[in-house]
DNA sequence: ACCTTCACAGGACATTTGTCAATGCTTTGA
DNA sequence: TCAAAGCATTGACAAATGTCCTGTGAAGGT
């Protein structure tokens, strides 16, 4: 029988009982979102930390030259926000929006904090969570320093597939840092 | 009057008084380094986590070509080590080495997180600084999708004035993801 | 003081990637 | 159903960056 995915999320790093369960989830709004909704506007500030049920979401930012750069994407299970924004409890420079129609479990800086206090082994949960983020971003960022955009292509093919079959070419090319033709000419080589 | 620097930058957090600063410091060693010498061997368990009393660090990879990738530098006041070895406890994948004879104090995981328990306020700290390393990884992956090398140098030099003083530009290069031939002809046209 | 190594600049050329424009195909919406 | 918008591909050319090479001066070790 299938469990909360929140709570099998958890569970990986702590053990929860049915109770503790439930009140963690008291901590939580649901949300449904349309497709193409907005979530988070730049400049607004950054109420939640999205836990995304079900859905595809993603931050990005577009930079003076109008040229839209995409830092994340979140699918099922992904924690997903502006985390300066969050965080910092500043306005927002980033954007998150929907390219799918989403269901996500919302939660507040306010709620996360009192959480961690009320319940220690949510704080570790947290503190796992960032730090695995944390170790993440590092390896991106070595992917960046040591390879090509073929070959970051094809890190993030092998890190999640399925990506490709939900966002648009173009969102990729968005992600990895480079323009839709670059990555067309990529693609095409493959033959 | 001048506090130690592990106390100042806790203190940014969270306040301590003068017993439980030592009940902290009581969980570091002091090690002291000479210039060049490899603290963290590539295939070598991460022992610790160093924070940086006076000197200069850098974490970094050779990839399979031969060519050094540099991840991190970490100069006064600065945590360095192979996070993804040292949290997970695996071999690391990465080097630490001393650019500058250097002075740390270090910890190990399981003192910080016996320090953890035992203080919470120093859980919250390690938590902050987590989040907050994980806030500026973003800035950096944002600065690689758009900006080019010119912008993510100037992007570097008012990050860290006074890096330059300190490290070759070749290994600025290595930093920012280019060639030190590219960095030259940047620095070049500033005339 | 000498030799070796390192750091940096620069030139010539190759490769990669970006830019701009044109095209065709699909999806969307009135 | 048709027009409009979105998405991907491709070609021609430009710009950015990498590669390979040389030369010069400074720094370090013996």
């Amino acid at each position: 029988m299938s469990q909360h995915p929140l709570r099998t999320q958890i569970e990986d790093i702590v053990k929860l009982s049915d109770a503790e369960f439930d009140f963690v989830l008291g901590h939580f709004q649901e949300n449904n979102f349309k497709k193409h909704q907005i979530v988070l506007h730049q400049g607004d500030y950054a109420h939640f930390d999205f836990f995304v049920i079900k859905g595809l979401m993603r931050v990005s930012r577009v930079d003076p030259d109008g040229k839209e750069h995409i830092l994340q994407f979140g699918m099922e299970n992904w924690w997903i926000t502006d985390a300066e924004a969050f965080h910092h409890q500043t306005k927002s420079t980033l954007t998150v929006d929907c390219l799918e129609p989403t269901k996500t479990l919302s939660l507040t800086l306010e709620n996360k904090e009192k959480l961690s206090k009320e319940l220690p082994k949510m704080q570790t949960f947290f503190f796992k969570k960032t730090t695995n983020g944390f170790i993440a971003l590092q390896k991106r960022i070595l992917c960046f320093l040591s390879s090509n955009a073929n070959d970051r292509y094809h890190n993030l093919l092998s890190l999640y597939p399925g990506l490709m079959q939900r966002v648009p070419k173009a969102m990729i090319a968005s992600y990895l840092g480079v323009t839709r033709e670059t990555l067309s000419r990529l693609t095409k080589v493959e033959s």
